[in-house]
DNA sequence: ACCTGAACACCGTTCAAGT
DNA sequence: ACCTGAACACCGTTCAAGT
């Protein structure tokens, strides 16, 4: 679509920088040192390029940014759906799903913001459409669940990897600790009731990200209720 | 926590400048230009101060971003949660959520990475313990459906207003159609049966952002499966 | 077709200095 | 306490030119 023309006549020579090195390096880069890390020019050095190379084949670094979070959805493996149940292999996937954003948590954000259409997630897509098949709904509500399924889990997280801005060189956890627990009082009774259990465990009040603190638990809490709520609402 | 150390003492004059201020325009030029308008640098111009006087109030542009995503959390208004139902209060809530966040959807995707703790959010977390206390549940457990909850709500809503990069001059809407219908054959058959639904209408298989189309229909269904869920996973 | 090289128009942030 | 003003070390991107 907006990368490289891939030459109609043979070419005079191969290229010395590909398209997909790029998107996997800059991968590379992301992973190791963060977002804000990845620049054209740090990538293009990493390349042994002038950064002005790269947008011949990649366009911007937006649509870079755009591949290398399709890359990640890319290479999720789904498991076999035969000799399963929708229910089963939802929640398998869901794990997948989670356990291949979490080997690049940096990339949340980008998964999180620029999930939109893409050619190589299509069969991830038709998959998912074939097993929820066998609810037997018709099209409309397959749609619904289809988008009920997708926006919870990856948008779940999403925000599980959210983190706050790296400044805070003062209170950092002991601020927040401290403020939370200051709340005590009768301004806020549950959150002082539940203190120990909320503090650095719930969305809006945890001070780490998923990637240090992963909600395990929690998560596979909402991955039966998404289950249970999909079996309520759509099945007898 | 970060910003302007309040005095103690009583200051000589006011300053011109106030923290809230910051927050408040920067707010309106990401609503009026989007994210990448956001300048320390236009920001300042905007509210005639030189572009070094803003970090002494707000830290850094990243802790200013933080603060503006805290900001419209903040305004959401909860209905009373007498005389209702857990239910039915969630189902109002889920919307005004999304409503706020569809008000501001240029910062969608730094509500959906940034969303930590943040002393203002605590009234909304408070509020939503008390509703979820209906459920009758030990605290292991409204920990874990606080946490769907909330993930599901807004990790979806942040999907949902995820949007592509907007380069693409060429093909655009047609370019992206068109890639779908050429998918016929044999390849992937449930996305060709239907094609007309999910075309633009689902996450994957769309080209425009919630913010352009929204999934008003789909959001009501997953709001709808998380409430039955709940009530299939935790009730009796 | 694919890359170099220079150049443009910006950024966020630090820091000393003013008041 | 709060702001100015200059300066630093970067950015992404365009574009003409090479091969």
């Amino acid at each position: 679509m907006t990368g490289a023309p891939t030459g109609r006549r043979r070419r005079a020579r191969p290229p010395q920088l590909e398209r997909s090195d790029i998107i996997d390096t800059a991968l590379v880069l992301v992973d190791a040192d963060g977002l804000d890390a990845l620049t054209m020019r740090a990538l293009a050095t990493r390349l042994g390029v002038y950064p002005t190379a790269l947008y011949w084949h990649v366009g911007s670094k937006a649509q870079l940014l755009a591949a290398v979070s399709a890359l990640v959805l890319e290479r999720i493996e789904l498991p076999p759906d035969h000799d399963t149940t929708w229910d089963r292999w939802l929640v398998d996937v869901a794990h997948l799903c989670r356990n291949a954003m979490h080997r690049h948590p940096n990339l949340a954000p980008v998964i999180g913001s620029q999930l939109v259409v893409s050619t190589t997630a299509l069969p991830f897509v038709e998959r998912i459409l074939r097993v929820l098949e066998q609810l037997g709904l018709d099209s409309e509500d397959l749609l619904h669940v289809y988008n009920t399924v997708i926006g919870c889990v990856l948008g779940w997280i999403t925000l599980e990897l959210s983190r706050p801005p790296e400044d805070e060189e003062d209170g950092w956890q002991d601020g927040y600790a401290d403020e939370l627990q200051a709340v005590h009082g009768t301004a806020y009774p549950m959150l002082t009731r539940h203190h120990k259990l909320m503090a650095n465990n719930a969305f809006l009040t945890r001070w780490q990200s998923g990637e240090e603190r992963p909600m395990d638990a929690s998560f596979a809490a909402a991955i039966e209720v998404l289950v249970a709520g999909v079996r309520a609402r759509y099945l007898s």
